[in-house]
RNA sequence: GGGGGCGUAGUUCAGUUGGUUAGAACGCCGGCCUGUCACGCCGGAGGCCGCGGGUUCGAGUCCCGUCGCUCCCGCCA
């Protein structure tokens, strides 16, 4: 950055622009301190601002300026006025861009003194997250979150300046909506006007972007905020960051090709890693399943799990058989590169599986004279010969296989296969493993509750051949959805949806929502599908997920400026808190019961004192 | 809602089988130091061992409870 005013008080140049070329400028730098270094006759100050680090010398020559210098403490803010000059032979600091120079302080004025921070900013050391989160504006100076927001920020700036080019619109829908019980919590916002009455915060602009579909912007997309009252997770927050986008007249694969075209941009301008493959490998649902046991694939490694249920019917291995009988699968996967492993070992995978709902997992040891394994002898030697070559598997490789369900034989071995990505190290961090995932099942059966759901949301179009399938089979019906998954994360959710208003019902009715309470929730959408809406579909690339995998962070609060912890609290702005009595009666609400602090029952164990 | 992990100077951690005075590094404070860049050297301050209860002659250490943080499952697109 080249910062150049003559007439600014605190500066005329930013701390990382300053080179050989400056030499016997005057110039006047602002920052804070960033380390010091007193050798009594001489101190370095190095002085940081957003853009780098110069080193500055103060001499005892000059009296005044020297002694105050002797003052400086890290994290102070000030300015300098000096002159740039060579550093002596010998002393240059090759690794800062500003090394080959140093400014010979002839003015400091100290613009606000810092008490000792309560960790340390211009080392690179773990804190205590509570900690970092409660005083997040100085862990923000801190290298490494500089660095996120700023990755954060050129990522926001390229998808812009991408949709921008493509004739896309800029449109901000609102805060304060309508609650949509389905699908997560919604967080509620009392109304003052309407006793007893409730705005929601948006879970997504769905309702309303297809609204501007309708309403003629053909293209429309929003960096906007998403909010949803569930737990927290490694990558969940309550609050996160969509590149929410809509097309009319549009198709899956248009759709597709621009989110493509947008994160090739996005790896290859913003960041050193590579694509795995371009264009992005296209896999449908069933594909995924199949192949990998999960609609979220990390392509980036083989171990891909293999049906053998033809081959488990004809043993003589009653838990296979049976499975296979009673309309379940039976599938494995083969790993090489194990070596032996211990009674222990086998029951920590046996563990893995069962996580994933399997009851067992049989194992077998691929010998120059068959298999190995406790149930061998359920196998003929033609038959063995068949699961090891099913498998692809050779001498020394194991083999893994789950009888159940599908579902459960799909989780299981998936959990699997990634514990193996792990504990073998499969992938290379740098490369990108971009695939799209196509053709989900439009509805699913939901087990507790009995009765059919959508699988992503409602307003999805279903595949044209399968239109005729709504009434008699439904859940054989394939939506026109679809997923971008980078290394086994999803990136990205869309679908083509419905536009007209007899289709849409059609559906509604499929899930048991019929006309009068699809008036009732529904009745806005479905009144503007009456005017022409345009067919129409779109997409919403989640941000944070994306800078987390840019930036190799396996956690959303660091590429988040202010996150919330997992007890989704705000531990700087001490949110949520109580209110006043007199704000809960202007909006006509009173508790069943107060709270009795600002948070738990334990004032003593708050992290701090000092919060104001 | 359920399960796992963690909680000891400002920070990051160590702390033996329960044993008497709880340590280290960094930071902080003071002194010395004119070419350092993780400056160096000397000295010093700093602890409700998260909180409450219990066992014990004795608890940082064992037990129960509780609070907080975190990871996972449920939940969530």
């Amino acid at each position: 950055m080249q910062l150049q005013n003559e007439n600014n008080p605190y500066r005329t140049h930013s701390a990382g622009q300053l080179r050989k070329a400056d030499v016997g400028e005057d110039v006047r730098l602002a920052g804070w301190v960033h380390r010091r270094r007193d050798h009594g006759g001489l101190i370095f100050i190095d002085l940081r601002d957003r853009w780098g680090i110069t080193q500055i010398t103060f001499h005892p020559e000059r009296r005044e300026v020297f002694s105050r210098a002797e003052q400086l403490r890290p994290e102070w803010s000030i300015s300098v006025e000096g002159e740039v000059v060579l550093r002596p032979e010998g002393n240059e600091n090759p690794d800062l861009p500003t090394g080959a120079i140093e400014v010979q302080a002839t003015g400091l004025s100290i613009l606000n003194p810092s008490e000792t921070p309560p960790f340390e900013i211009e080392r690179d050391r773990p804190v205590d997250e509570t900690l970092r989160l409660k005083y997040r504006y100085l862990d923000l100076r801190r290298e490494k979150m500089k660095e996120r927001i700023l990755l954060r920020h050129r990522v926001v700036k390229l998808m812009r300046d991408y949709l921008d080019e493509r004739d896309f619109v800029e449109i901000e829908t609102p805060l304060l909506t309508a609650s949509t019980p389905e699908g997560a919590r919604d967080y509620l916002v009392p109304a003052r006007l309407y006793p007893g009455q409730f705005y929601a915060l948006p879970q997504s602009p769905q309702q309303f972007k297809q609204l501007l579909m309708v309403a003629g912007f053909e293209r429309y997309f929003q960096i906007a905020r998403a909010l949803r009252d569930e737990d927290q997770r490694g990558d969940r927050q309550p609050e996160h960051t969509q590149l929410d986008l809509e097309m009319s007249y549009t198709t899956q694969d248009e759709v597709l090709d621009l989110v493509e075209g947008l994160y090739t941009e996005v790896t290859e301008q913003l960041t050193d890693k590579s694509l795995l493959a371009s264009p992005f490998p296209r896999l449908t649902y069933a594909e995924a399943m199949d192949r990998f046991g999960t609609d979220k694939p990390d392509i980036r490694f083989g171990l891909e799990i293999e049906n053998v249920s033809g081959i488990a019917a004809e043993s003589e291995f009653k838990v296979f058989k049976g499975t296979v009988d009673s309309g379940g699968s039976v599938r494995g996967i083969a790993v090489g590169g194990l070596g032996d492993l211990t009674r222990r070992e086998i029951d920590d995978l046996t563990a893995i599986a069962a996580s994933g709902g399997a009851r067992g997992l049989a194992h077998f040891r691929v010998q120059e004279d068959g298999l190995k394994s406790p149930v061998a002898k359920f196998f003929s030697g033609a038959q063995q010969e068949e699961l090891r070559s099913a498998l692809g598997a050779e001498e020394g490789d194991w083999m893994f296989f789950v009888a159940d369900k599908n579902p459960v034989v799909f989780e299981s071995l998936n959990r699997l296969r990634l514990h193996f990505r792990d504990r073998l190290e499969l992938v290379d961090p740098d490369v990108l493993g971009m695939c799209w995932v196509t053709d989900f099942p439009l509805f699913e059966w939901n087990e507790e509750e009995g009765r059919i759901e959508p699988m992503h949301h409602m307003f999805t179009m279903p595949r044209e051949e399968d239109l005729q399938l709504l009434d008699s089979e439904p859940l054989r019906v394939i939506g026109q959805l679809y997923d971008l998954v980078a290394n086994g994360t999803e990136l990205a959710s869309g679908s083509i949806r419905i536009h007209r208003p007899d289709l849409q019902q059609k559906v509604f009715d499929v899930i048991g929502i019929g006309p009068d309470e699809a008036n009732r929730r529904f009745g806005t959408i479905l009144t503007a599908f009456r005017y022409g809406a345009p067919p129409h579909g779109g997409i919403a690339p989640g941000i944070d997920r994306l800078v987390m995998l840019l930036a190799d962070q396996p956690n959303i609060r660091e590429v988040m400026a202010f996150p919330k912890t997992q007890a989704a609290r705000d531990e700087m702005m001490d949110a949520p808190g109580p209110v006043s009595e007199e704000q809960l009666r202007e909006l006509n609400i009173s508790l069943r019961r107060r709270p009795e602090g600002e948070r738990g029952s334990d004032p003593a164990s708050r992290p701090s004192e000092g919060n104001n």
